[in-house]
DNA sequence: ACGGATGGACAACCTCGTTGACTATATGGA
DNA sequence: TCCATATAGTCAACGAGGTTGTCCATCCGT
């Protein structure tokens, strides 16, 4: 009887940011079958920072770990795009409160759902036991809240 | 008795891209006091891009999924931080070889040391079984060589 | 009522990617 | 041999998206 070798340390990270990759690409291929093409990964996250209730240019930017100047920019280019809508807030003449559109809300709804179908795709083809002690392990290793926004920046340059 | 309900199916790819942070975020922090805090995330895909062998700007920028010129500009970032030198090939005139200096492979050497120190204190954390159960995994989930060196640019824009 | 704090917008700049055009060199076929 | 084509590298212009600095309108506590 033999032990398999200890595999390598890099080996690890570089299979998270792969299965990443995979899923993301698998949920953008099919979310943009169903009529939202226009989608770059980093979407999902701002609808996520943008939430139900809306928020306004300066509370995206904190949420997102950006300047609220580069957040103001990333709100026009999905305004343009029909994903949400600037209105003003009756209580407060400075603030411009920023609200996902129908569009915007479908997209999260079908985002959800597509979630959840690959996940089910992975039971299927791990078993869904495995999936639970893989998801298990992830919480050990990666404790905390997941949603953590600053990541499309998190990339590039100091 | 009472089963868990299933966890909503974003929280896998979410803590799968919390972890891989978390570990390259840790591998920057210790790189760092070992004397190369110049380095970003991507440079460590640049350098395994390169190999031991030397490679082309054209040769690079093809594996990196960039062109040609940003992946010239790459380089030229590197060489002035002193990781890469550039060398001409006496077999043909047009190519300049790329190749890591001392200190690239000094750093090369040090990234591997210290993932795999890090997935030692994985192990330890997990429990080894448990640490190999999760690679099992990963590799179902997410087959083939996990070297995908044009991850830096997959985020940003078409 | 006023002075500081806050939200938003505009401008200038930086980094890093892109495409296009150009030069120098290899290479293969008439 | 000679020429057409393909390839390696570089330069220039541009765009996306981030930064900081500045300014103005609006709130709010004293």
């Amino acid at each position: 009887m033999s032990t398999d070798p200890t595999p390598p340390g890099f080996e690890l990270p570089l299979r998270l940011l792969l299965a990443f990759r995979t899923i993301i690409d698998e949920l953008h291929e099919r979310i943009a079958r169903e009529g939202h093409p226009d989608l770059r990964p980093m979407h999902g996250f701002v609808f996520q920072a943008i939430g139900p209730h809306g928020t306004t240019a300066v509370e995206l930017g904190r949420r997102l770990g950006v300047s609220k100047q580069a957040a103001g920019k990333t709100i026009e280019g999905l305004e343009q795009l029909g994903y949400v809508a600037r209105g003003s807030d009756p209580a407060d003449a400075r603030r411009k409160v920023v609200r996902l559109t129908d569009r915007g809300v479908d997209c999260l709804a079908r985002s959800a759902r597509i979630f959840d179908e690959l996940r089910a795709e992975w039971s299927a083809t791990l078993g869904e036991e495995q999936l639970r002690r893989l998801e298990d392990g992830l919480r050990q290793l990666a404790p905390g809240d997941p949603f953590r926004l600053d990541t499309p920046r998190w990339f590039g340059t100091p």
